[in-house]
RNA sequence: GCCGGUGUAGCUCAGCGGUAGAGCAACCGCCUCGUAAGCGGUAGGCCGCCGGUUCAAAUCCGGCCACCGGCUCCA
């Protein structure tokens, strides 16, 4: 057969010619140094047979690729690593059941059910031994066996494996890895690929944790002890690594929030729900001013509505019992004799449903556009809960557009551009779009496929045409219709779901909604739920962490503080703050018993924007020597040019100081 | 909810069978100071909670609670 390389030139090689094959035939050096190859895009490893007519580049440890290599082989080595620490121990090495071992983003794991619990303290010792096993160098090979035989290998032996083998579909290649003899080895199904033999592993990785997983993700199945590590092909790329994983806990939210005064999770008053202090109070109204303008500014209107509403509405949405999970019990009266129940809102929708409802609705008045920032209340697992990122009680910039089916589109833009306009003042550039549609297997989904074909294809035009990134996911829709998210990853690059834009054809449908066309007809509204932010909760707990605490001057919670330089000048630094104050600015003169050094430190620490130092010579000539965060001393300016740079910043939501 | 880990002063942490410690913060005093920590002093603890083992428990064991890392789910 013929493979092409990547120069165009055709190799004639034998009917099931590996890369090591071709990299054999370009030269020995080549040969040497090889590890993988691309064969028409797809990664290989040295072992698997070429397709005929295969584009091939050989791959050695420079090229980038190598690194998903080599960490595949590496969960590889860990399972051994396992298996022999248990053998040691005195276990059967059988009695070490193996799940899966893939590459993940910055290194591997691999899903073990292991004869007792891994804990932390065993990392260690299984790591030597996995040092252990790339100084054996052994080298790996690949077969394949016929599914009955490789059956055979796992019966009675390893469920987990027996179970993967009867899930590849017919016809495809079952193949096994082998690292060494089957004595002083180990032998793993696997798709591949792999690196040619454990000494190519660079020995730059950690194990880094324990933690248990679900067999397969479901909760109902066994739970298999996963063994976390990251791998790098050089000392400097972990070294660096675990340095920005030191700098990333320095900007999680949950420390600077205490830090910083924001704000307070209290077990004693329930924990998954916040407590917001004076100053992370701030950050919430300058964040609900900013939307409250965009929103009236584009023909929202705004409406309160109260936190608890009757069981029946709920019932009529169809979130009770849906979705009873994941909701607080309803409050109910049954001992006082009286039927009657409530629900604590887990969604704003059919209260805002209630409103367009309450009288007959003409097609002048669409598109009606209602928005509150309303409070829900979803009792979230336990073990979920995370700092802001995942609360029981939060505060939704919610709104639901009801509109005619032509105006779908053309609203979704609209609030596209508003959530756009939100990242851009915010600076937030490292977000994804990600459309979620139906699961074609999944039986949860309410409304008819017409109108789901309908509105998928709407909202994939619409985030085309905004130009939007956007990937599209399967079984990511709710129940009640397809979805567009963003997404954004937080400091310890853990994923959440800020805004977000839903289509629904069923509440409308629910609640019988309706609107009187040009027709004198009465038609059925489509509803649009959009909230921006998301929940005002998340959104600052990440927002913290973009800045690493450093929020824009218009956050900031406290925006200036005077420092006197000495006691003598207590009194214009109090006039200097009193001025800033007058003029709308969150100002404050630091008037403590301490060293001016240490006000200034101490202004940087609590990230506070402006110092404006204040000295003989400044009390004298009226002026304000400028300090900014993180730049240091800008020099001394009259105070009204401050005022006016200040505010112009504060205003205009800018991102960096106009000095 | 499940698996593993961790709970000691407001914060960060040491102590790990024999009378509870440090730094920072707080408070008081001295110093009156020019852009990231001046000096001295004082006060502060049901060692998460409950039970057990022991002559003796912050320390060992068990249960509970909270938090952390994951898994799962997510309107």
């Amino acid at each position: 057969m013929t493979v092409y390389l990547p120069d165009g030139k055709a190799l004639e090689v034998p009917e099931g010619a590996t890369a090591r094959d071709v990299a054999q035939r370009i030269g020995p050096g080549l040969a040497k140094a090889a590890v993988g190859a691309l064969v028409d895009g797809e990664l290989y490893d040295l072992f698997k047979p070429l397709p005929p007519g295969a584009r091939v580049r050989i791959l050695t440890e420079k090229d980038p690729e190598f690194q998903t290599l080599f960490r595949h082989t590496l969960a590889h080595v860990l399972a051994q690593a396992v298996r022999e620490y248990f053998r040691e121990k005195g276990y059967d090495p059988d009695s070490v059941k193996l799940g899966v071992g893939p590459v993940i983003e910055k290194g591997f794991y691999y899903d073990i059910d292991a004869p007792e619990p891994l804990s932390d303290e065993d990392l260690p010792a299984i790591e030597e031994k996995m040092r252990e096993i790339l100084r054996r160098d052994l080298p790996l090979r690949r077969f394949v066996l016929p599914r009955e035989e490789a059956l055979a290998r796992y019966r009675g032996k390893d469920p987990y494996k027996t179970e993967l083998i009867l899930e590849i579909p017919e016809g495809e290649e079952i193949s096994f890895y082998q690292q060494g003899d089957e004595s002083f080895g180990f032998t793993d199904l696997c798709r591949g690929p792999h690196v040619p033999s454990t000494g190519r592993i660079p020995p730059h990785f950690k194990l880094t944790h324990v933690a248990g997983a679900y067999w397969r993700g479901d909760e109902r199945r066994p739970m298999l002890q996963r063994v976390y590590g990251v791998a790098f092909r050089t000392a400097e790329e972990l070294k660096e690594y675990l340095w920005q994983l030191e700098e990333a806990k320095k900007r999680d939210h949950r420390r600077l929030g205490r830090e910083l005064e924001l704000f307070l999770i209290d077990p004693m008053v329930g924990k998954g729900l916040v407590l917001w202090l004076p100053k992370g109070n701030v950050v919430r109204e300058e964040l609900m001013a900013f939307m409250r303008e965009e929103q009236v500014r584009r023909g929202y209107q705004l409406v309160t509505t109260p936190h608890i509403g009757s069981l029946e509405l709920y019932k009529t949405s169809g979130h009770y019992p849906y979705y009873a999970e994941s909701q607080f019990p309803p409050i109910s009266f049954k001992e006082r004799g009286e039927e009657e129940a409530y629900l604590l809102k887990p969604m704003n929708c059919p209260h805002h449903i209630r409103i367009y409802a309450y009288r007959k609705r003409s097609y002048r008045e669409l598109p009606l556009r209602l928005a509150e920032f309303g409070t829900v209340y979803r009792y979230e697992k336990a073990g979920e809960l995370l700092g802001l990122t995942r609360v029981r009680g939060f505060t939704q910039d919610d709104a639901h557009i009801f509109c005619t089916p032509e105006q779908v589109k053309g609203e979704f833009l609209g609030v596209l551009d508003l959530v756009l306009k939100v990242f851009a003042t915010l600076g937030l550039k490292d977000y994804r779009a990600r459309i979620g549609v139906r699961d074609p297997k999944s039986e949860k989904y309410v409304g008819d496929e017409a109108k789901w074909a309908l509105a998928e294809r709407q909202i994939e035009e619409a985030a085309a045409e905004a130009g939007l990134r956007y990937t599209v996911e399967e079984g990511d829709a709710a129940f009640y219709g397809p979805k567009l998210d963003f997404v954004v990853k937080d400091a310890l690059g853990r994923e959440w779901q800020l805004g977000t834009i839903q289509v629904d054809y069923n509440l409308p449908e629910r609640f019988g909604l309706t609107y009187v066309g040009p027709d004198g007809e009465e038609h059925r509204p489509v509803m649009l739920h959009r909230a921006p932010f998301g929940s005002l909760e998340r959104f600052i707990g990440i927002l913290i962490e973009h800045f690493a605490g450093d929020f824009p001057l218009w956050l900031a919670p406290v925006q200036a503080v005077v420092v006197p330089v000495s006691e003598k000048q207590a009194d214009y630094a109090q006039e200097v703050a009193h001025r800033l104050k007058e003029a709308g600015l969150r100002a404050e003169a630091d008037l403590r018993n301490e060293r001016m050094q240490a006000k200034v430190r101490d202004a940087e620490v609590q990230k506070i924007p402006y110092v404006l130092v204040i000295g003989e010579k400044e009390k004298a000539e009226g002026t304000v020597s400028v300090r900014r965060r993180h730049r240091g001393n800008l020099g001394g300016m009259p105070l009204p040019a401050f005022l006016e740079g200040a505010l112009k910043e504060y205003r205009e939501r800018l991102l960096e100081s106009p000095f």
